[in-house]
RNA sequence: GCGACCGUAGCUCAGGGGUAGAGCACCUGGUUGUGGUCCAGGAUGUCGCGGGUUCAAAUCCCGUCGGUCGCCCCA
C-alpha cells in the first residue's frame, strides 16, 4: 500500500461507502422505505446521540461499556451515540403523550453505534430499519409488522426457500416451561438457558437446568421444547400436544397463525419456542428472520413490547415492531446471488453518453445538448478526459453501462447525429432537432422491455 | 474487554533470511470516427505501521493498528 505509513485508516468496525457500496446501501434502503410506505407506515428520525441516561435507565450501568459515550469539552452532561432506536422512539411517543393519535405506524432507518469488537455481520456502525406499530394490542398488529419485513425481503428477491421467520411467544413459552417444572422465579433463567442451548454442551445444559430446579424428565422436556421448530403450516396446538399440554397454552400463537394466514405468510414461518431475543422488554410475540440454512446471524428481530412506552414515562401504549440491520442482510443477499455479478451493477445507468469527435462544431454543441436533455429528466454524461478519440469515449460509455451513445461529428453539417444503442449495438442517424423525442421513445421502450 | 488466525500491486492471492511475483483490472499500440472479443507491449509496491535480532528481514522476535472467526453481549 503506497505511502500507507501516513494514510489514516477508518476506525475499527466502520465502513467507507464507495459508489458501488453506496449503491448497495441505497438498494436496501429503497426496499425498506418502499415496503414501509406500501403498508402505510410513515418515516421518522431522531437525534444520532441521546442523553446517556436514556440507555442506562432501561438496561442498567452494564451497558455503558458497549456504548460510545462522551461529554462536551468542559461539560458535565453524559451523551451516547445511539446503540438502538427503540428508546428514542419510546421517548418520542412518551413526549407526545395523549396527543399521539393511535394506532400510530412509524418507521425509521437510523445509523446505530456499538463499541463492541466487530464480528461477521456485526460492526460498530450500521444502519437499521425499524418498524413500529403503537397502540394496537392484537395479533393482527404482530402479523402486520412481520408482513412489512417480508415485503421488503421479497422485494429484494428472497423467497421462502431463502429465509424463515422463527416465531415464539413469551406467554406460550412460559406456559410450556412451567409445565416442565420451571417456577415463576426461575422463568428468566430458564429463558436464558433456552437461548444458549445451541452454544453449550449437553451436559452443561443439563447441569444448569438442574440448577433451576428441574428433574431429569423436566430437563428433557425443556430441551425438547427449546429445540422444537416446526413449519407454521402446522397448528401451534400440535406443539402443546407433543408435550402433553392443553392447546390453550398456545392460544396466542393460534390467533397469530390466523392473522399470518390472512396475509399469505404461513409458508414463510416456523414456530420455534427456542427464540428468546434477550430478556429486555418483550412481552408477547417474539420472532427473528434467519437465512434458511441458519448460517448467519438474524436478519431481523422483533416482537411485542407493551410496557416500553410507559417505562419511558409515557402513557401505557401497547406496541410491537422490529429492527433489521443492513450488514447481515447484505451478506445474505450476496450469498444468495441477488446482487448481480458485481455491486456496480446497482449504480444508476446513464441514459445517454454524448461523444464529441473533437470538431469545433461538435464541441460547441456538446454542453448545450447535455443541458437540454437533462432538463427533460435524462441521466446524461460525457467524458471528462481530454481525449476526443471516439473509441475511447465509447469504451467509457459502455464501461459505465450507458444505454445510448450519441456521436457528434462531421454529420452536424447536415444537422444530424449518430445515435447508438449500446446494448443492441445498432446505430442510426437522427436529426438533431428530433433527438430528444427519439431518445425518450427509445428509453421508454427499453424500460418496458426490462420490466417484462 | 479476552483468545486464535491473518495483513505482499487497484482487487484476489503465491513466496517464508540473500535483486519483489502471478491472474484479473488498468494504460499504450494493432484500429488518428465506433465499446463490451482478440493479439502484442507497458506501468504499478516503504510486503499495514514502529521497534528489535542479523553482514543481510516481506520472511524471525516484540509492540501497535486494522481484518476475520469465536467468547462476553446482543439493541
Amino acid at each position: 500500500m503506497a505511502g500507507s505509513s501516513h494514510i489514516f485508516q477508518a476506525p475499527k468496525g466502520t465502513r467507507d461507502f464507495d459508489p458501488p457500496n453506496m449503491a448497495l446501501r441505497l438498494h436496501l434502503e429503497k426496499a425498506w422505505r418502499d415496503a414501509s410506505i406500501r403498508h402505510g407506515f410513515e418515516q421518522i428520525d431522531g437525534p444520532t446521540f441521546e442523553h446517556l441516561d436514556l440507555y442506562t435507565v432501561k438496561s442498567g450501568e452494564g451497558i455503558v461499556s458497549e456504548l460510545f459515550s462522551f461529554k462536551r469539552e468542559g461539560g458535565d452532561t453524559d451523551y451516547a451515540l445511539r446503540p438502538e432506536f427503540t428508546p428514542t422512539l419510546a421517548r418520542m411517543a412518551a413526549s407526545k403523550g395523549r396527543s399521539l393519535s393511535l394506532p400510530t405506524r412509524w418507521f425509521a432507518m437510523p445509523d446505530l453505534f456499538r463499541a463492541e469488537r466487530p464480528q461477521r455481520g456485526r460492526l460498530r456502525e450500521h444502519r437499521q430499519w425499524n418498524v413500529d406499530l403503537l397502540g394496537a394490542p392484537g395479533p393482527d398488529a404482530d402479523a402486520e409488522v412481520i408482513a412489512v419485513a417480508l415485503t421488503a425481503l421479497r422485494t429484494l428477491g428472497l423467497s421462502q426457500s431463502d429465509i424463515r421467520v422463527r416465531i415464539s411467544h413469551r406467554g406460550a413459552a412460559a406456559g410450556l416451561l412451567s409445565a416442565c417444572g420451571v417456577s415463576d422465579d426461575s422463568m428468566a433463567d430458564a429463558f436464558s438457558l433456552v437461548d444458549r442451548r445451541e452454544k453449550i454442551p449437553a451436559d452443561q445444559f443439563a447441569e444448569q437446568a438442574a440448577a433451576i430446579g428441574l428433574d431429569e424428565a423436566g430437563v428433557r422436556r425443556l430441551d425438547d421444547i427449546a429445540s422444537s421448530r416446526i413449519a407454521a403450516t402446522n397448528a401451534p396446538g400440535t406443539i402443546a400436544e407433543q408435550h402433553g399440554l392443553p392447546s390453550e397454552t398456545v392460544a396466542d400463537l393460534e390467533a397469530l397463525a390466523r392473522e399470518l394466514e390472512k396475509r399469505g405468510l404461513l409458508e414463510f414461518c416456523d414456530w420455534d419456542l427456542g427464540i428468546v431475543r434477550g430478556l429486555a422488554y418483550y412481552t408477547g410475540t417474539v420472532w427473528e428472520i434467519h437465512d434458511a440454512a441458519g448460517d448467519f446471524r438474524a436478519i431481523a428481530g422483533g416482537g411485542r413490547y407493551d410496557e416500553l412506552v410507559q417505562l419511558f414515562g409515557g402513557p401505557a401504549i401497547p406496541a410491537c415492531g422490529f429492527g433489521m440491520g443492513d450488514v447481515v442482510l447484505g451478506l445474505v443477499l450476496q450469498e444468495r446471488g441477488l446482487l448481480g455479478d458485481q455491486l456496480s451493477d446497482l449504480l444508476p445507468r446513464p441514459d445517454v453518453f454524448l461523444v464529441s469527435s473533437g470538431t469545433d462544431d461538435a464541441e460547441e454543441h456538446l454542453v448545450p445538448l447535455a443541458t437540454s436533455l437533462r432538463e427533460l429528466g435524462m441521466h446524461v454524461r460525457h467524458t471528462w478526459k481530454s481525449t476526443r478519440n471516439v473509441g475511447k469515449q465509447l469504451k467509457e460509455a459502455s464501461s459505465n453501462r450507458s444505454r445510448f451513445a450519441v456521436i457528434l461529428g462531421e454529420e452536424l453539417a447536415n444537422n444530424t447525429v449518430v445515435a447508438k444503442n449500446l446494448d443492441a449495438g445498432t446505430q442510426v442517424d437522427v436529426e438533431l432537432g428530433d433527438l430528444p423525442i427519439w431518445l425518450q421513445r427509445q428509453l421508454a421502450e427499453s424500460e418496458a422491455a426490462e420490466l417484462q
